[in-house]
Parts: C-alpha cells; sequence; structure tokens
DNA sequence: ATACGGTATACTGTATACAATTAATCAGAA
DNA sequence: TTCTGATTAATTGTATACAGTATACCGTAT
C-alpha cells in the first residue's frame, strides 16, 4: 500500500506563496520595482495578510523584495554592479563545487554528465535554445551535486535564480552556446582525472565568459534604447 | 542644527526582535536545539507574536533556525559537517575579498591594517584572547571592506556569525594565535604587491588552518567527554 | 495654470481572536 | 507496573480588527 498524501508533511500557506512570488518574480510576472501592497496579493490568492506577510520577510532575507523607506516592499531591481558582484561570487563557488566534485566523485557519477553534453551537443543543431537552457541547468546541477556540500548547493542555486533572467542571455547568442559546451567537455575531462586545479581554473573561467556574454549584451540594448 | 532621533528611519518592532533573538542564538543565551515557544517569547519580550513571527520567518531563511516537522522552530544545531562545510565555502569567499582587494585597493587604504597587526602583537603578549578576537575580527573587515562587492561581504559575514561560536576556539589557542598574525602579515605583503593570486592562495589556507585548529579541537573534546 | 493645504483614502504595523493540530495528563485495563 | 485511550492543555497557523502613517485627491488662493 502506497502512503497517502496525508501523510506528507504538512505545507504552510506561507511557504506556498513564497514559492509563487518567488517564482513571479523569476519570470517577471512581478516586475523589478513594483510595490507589493498586501492586501491586494491577499485578496488576488484569497488568503489573509498573515501567511503572505511571512512571505514576504523570507522574500526580503533573500534578496528579492526590499523595505521601502516609507513602509511596505518593494521587488528590488539589479544594478550592472549587482549583477557583476553576483557573477565574480558564482564564478568562485561553483568552481569550488567542482573541485571538491573532482575530488570526490565515484567513476560511475560521471555517466548523467556525458549524457548532457551529448544532449546539449545535439540540440546546438535545433537551436532550440529554451531546451538549451533547461540541459545546461542540469549539467551544472549534476555537477555541483557531486560535491557533497549542502550549504554550498543552496547558495548555488540561489545565485543562479537571482540572475536567471540574464543568464538565458548567454545561451541565445550561438557563439557562446558552442563555447559553452566546449568548455563543458574540458570541465569533464578534468574532473575525470580528478585535477581539482584544473577544473577550478575551467569553472571560473566558464562563468565569467558568462559574464561577459551579458555584459555586451547589456552594453548593447542600453546603446539601442539611446539611439532610438 | 542637529537632526534629531525622530527622522531616523523607523525600526520595526520585527526588525529589533530579529537582532535580539540572532544575538541570542550566537551567543548561546538560546541554546542549539532548543524549541521556540511564540507565546513564551513573545510574553517575556512584551509584544504580540505578530513581530515575533516575522523575525522568526526571517532567522528561518537565514540558516538560524528550523521548522519542527510537527511545526514550529527550534535553534539549529550544527553538526560536524556543517562546519567543515563552512570553513570551506568561507575559505574561497574570503580569499576571493582578499583578492579582489588587493586588485581594487588604494595605498592609503592598507594603513588600518598594518594597524591591526601591531596591535594583534602587542595583544598577544597579554595574553586577552577576548581581545585578540576582536581585533582579528577587525582585521578582516577592514580587509574585505576593500573589495568593494556588498554582496560578498553579507554572505561573508553572515557565514562568519553562524560558526562564530567556533572561531573562537581558534585564538585561544596560542599556537595559532601567533601563527595568525604571521598570516596576516604575508596577505598584507602580497596586497601591497597587488598580487590577487597571491593572497588568494594565502587567505584560502590561512582559513583551513583555522578549521583544522577547529576540528581538532572539537575531537579532542568528543574524546574527553567519551572517556569522562 | 501652479502651488498650497486640508480632507479622505489606502496601507502598514501591531495586537487580538479563533480554529485546528499537537503534546501532556491521567484513569483504567492487562 | 506498564500500556492504552480519552480528556485536557498548549501551541501553532490563519484570519480579523484597529490605530497610526503615508499617499492621493481636490478645491482654493496666487
Amino acid at each position: 500500500m502506497k502512503l497517502r498524501n496525508s501523510f506528507k508533511e504538512r505545507k504552510s500557506l506561507g511557504q506556498d506563496v513564497f514559492d509563487y512570488l518567488k517564482n513571479a518574480i523569476i519570470d517577471q510576472t512581478i516586475m523589478p520595482g513594483s510595490r507589493l501592497v498586501e492586501s491586494k496579493i491577499a485578496d488576488m490568492l484569497g488568503i489573509s495578510r498573515t501567511p503572505l506577510r511571512e512571505a514576504l520577510h523570507k522574500l526580503e532575507r533573500e534578496d528579492w523584495i526590499e523595505k521601502n523607506p516609507s513602509g511596505g516592499f518593494q521587488v528590488v531591481t539589479l544594478t550592472k554592479d549587482d549583477i557583476e558582484q553576483t557573477f565574480g561570487i558564482r564564478s568562485v563557488l561553483e568552481a569550488y563545487a567542482a573541485r571538491l566534485a573532482a575530488e570526490n566523485h565515484k567513476d560511475k557519477d560521471l555517466i548523467p554528465l556525458e549524457k548532457k553534453i551529448k544532449e546539449f551537443k545535439i540540440c546546438l543543431e535545433t537551436k532550440d535554445s529554451g531546451k538549451l537552457q533547461k540541459i545546461n541547468t542540469q549539467f551544472h546541477d549534476f555537477l555541483y551535486a557531486l560535491s557533497e556540500s549542502q550549504k554550498l548547493i543552496k547558495m548555488i542555486n540561489q545565485l543562479r535564480a537571482q540572475i536567471s533572467r540574464f543568464r538565458q542571455i548567454i545561451l541565445n547568442q550561438e557563439e557562446y552556446a558552442h563555447k559553452s559546451n566546449e568548455d563543458h567537455i574540458k570541465m569533464l575531462e578534468a574532473i575525470k582525472n580528478r585535477d581539482g586545479e584544473a577544473v577550478e581554473q575551467l569553472v571560473r573561467q566558464h562563468i565569467i565568459k558568462g559574464k561577459n556574454a551579458v555584459l555586451n549584451q547589456l552594453k548593447q540594448e542600453e546603446e539601442e534604447g539611446k539611439s532610438a
């Protein structure tokens, strides 16, 4: 007999709302800078303000929203500097995770990585960038899981989520998409050799490339905006 | 005429409670594992449960407390593995901050660092380990501030706070206290030379030394506990 | 028109109320 | 005694109420 749903740990409304709002912010259903009016959201979701406020305070501590000096919350707007800082921090954290993976993994752990590299290669031909994003994310998820450092993984995921909108820019550029898979291949090779130092350097550079791709794109958009 | 306090931004009860509880957890006024009963704390502080709950949810998101499966919160208990992971993450983040400091600083920025090294040296003779902790913290604070990455600084401070109780072990050991200042001197030298790579390596090793000091101490205490 | 002041409205911060759930107590049977 | 089950007390999760501020609106004077 299968365990019923009722045995699952009880999930609070506040947690649901947290997840909902976080996703809404990530996919820009709620735009950066917009104010979050408690009563409106509570009405919209058909709940009271109390669990909503729990969610808001959690979102604040995770840097998704910020307090308005005159009360209430608004969705954070990332500056170019914020994005640069985040990429920089990611570069060292993800490189570290990859180093741990290289040092700790068992041989068979690498099979999923190889698979993802192949899938990515196939998708490159169809130019389905949505699917590329997904495979790319899976590759990195598998890789970092091998670090076996829950705290590290959590931090990485949080940083990745916060700039996911900007990361999407990268693989939409065909040139970078190709380079990306080449990087993955090199990374896997270094991991196979259990060369932590090498893979750490590779991942750092990989992410810095991503940063540059994003910053270039943003700069370009900025200039187009000006001239238009 | 000077601006009065009333012009200061209004601080919410919830934020005050958050700070209060965080400190109480850090200095173990509230012990790891203990359950936080909302009504009791609210009564003790003379407030209602509402702002308290805000604080609790913030504390949860910052990994100071965790949800009890059957409802409510309890203070997290760090395992040895948690401590190791945290030291590991710190080693790369703080090393990165130091690299940025080496690359970005202006010459006069280093004066406070030199001062702290001298103060530390003097204190080593009096063996006032409380004061050593303080000076050590100031040295690192000054150093990381030079990275000019607010996000990075915030993350580092959070990690440091979460294991502050364990970090205190380090400088209480005279041998490590002496080595520590030697490390600081080397770090400062590398920063002066704007050698980011060198200082990154130095800080990493510096923190790993700290990790080992803590783990050795814990192991020792464990064995004493067994034999006693 | 534009700026000012005052009133009404909206919103937040805090407290309280209530229902549902969990933990504790205790009486009685094995 | 030790287990079991029922009853009671504690505790959480959610909703609502209310007071204090900030915001928006609108008419009047310049």
